[in-house]
DNA sequence: AAGTAGATGTTCT
DNA sequence: GAACATCTACTTA
């Protein structure tokens, strides 16, 4: 994919990245569950402003913003919308496709559904670190490709997991029904 | 199956 | 100090 695909609102490239395959240094699978956050909306972490922490989301879309969650787990988001928003995607589940070995590994979890089946431990299966903050999404270590038909995918959609704030935004996607998503719907 | 405790870095009050 | 875009291990049933 390229920079173009992840220049709209944030709840739009969410849904459009169901059914993408993502790859770190080759090992990922395709996408089955995203959040989308918005600096308007008080549950990002961009609402309050710019701050070291979340600089890639002010930075241009198609970039990589890596926050550590709860001091223990590396998350990853692409940025979307226009350079100085804040803006983007969390990538909360995959199905895995490539390099099992080396995510059972990271893992230590033989249960394929397990291996990537929320955000932390997406991170954990990819070896995402802050060496990963602010790359490029079309470049190496990453691939992303689109779906292979576009639009395709079942998508369902309901609130975030794991907010207090502005509960009400169905801004949780996920392919309907994927064993491979951190809750069902 | 469901509930709880505990791990711990960054940001905010 | 408290909250937090989470996960695991352990308890109780």
């Amino acid at each position: 994919m390229t920079s173009a695909d992840f220049q709209g609102q944030a709840p739009d490239v969410a849904r459009a990245l169901i059914g993408a395959t993502l790859l770190v240094d080759g090992v990922g699978g395709v996408i089955v569950e995203t959040e989308a956050y918005d600096a308007s909306e008080p549950a990002a972490h961009t609402h309050r402003g710019e701050t070291p922490r979340n600089r890639a989301m002010f930075g241009p879309p198609g970039h990589a913003y890596v926050y550590r969650s709860y001091g223990l787990h590396w998350c990853l988001n692409f940025v979307c919308r226009e350079a100085g928003h804040g803006a983007g995607v969390l990538i909360r589940a995959l199905r895995p496709t490539e390099g099992l070995p080396d995510m059972r590994q990271r893992r230590g979890q033989q249960d394929e559904r397990l291996l990537c089946a929320g955000p932390g431990r997406v991170g954990q299966a990819l070896g995402i670190t802050l060496a990963h903050y602010g790359l490029p999404l079309d470049r190496a270590p990453f691939q992303v490709l689109a779906p292979a038909e576009a639009g395709q995918a079942p998508v369902r959609s309901g609130p975030r997991i794991g907010i207090s704030k502005a509960q009400q935004l169905p801004w949780r996607f996920g392919w309907a029904d994927s064993p491979y998503l951190s809750r069902r719907f």
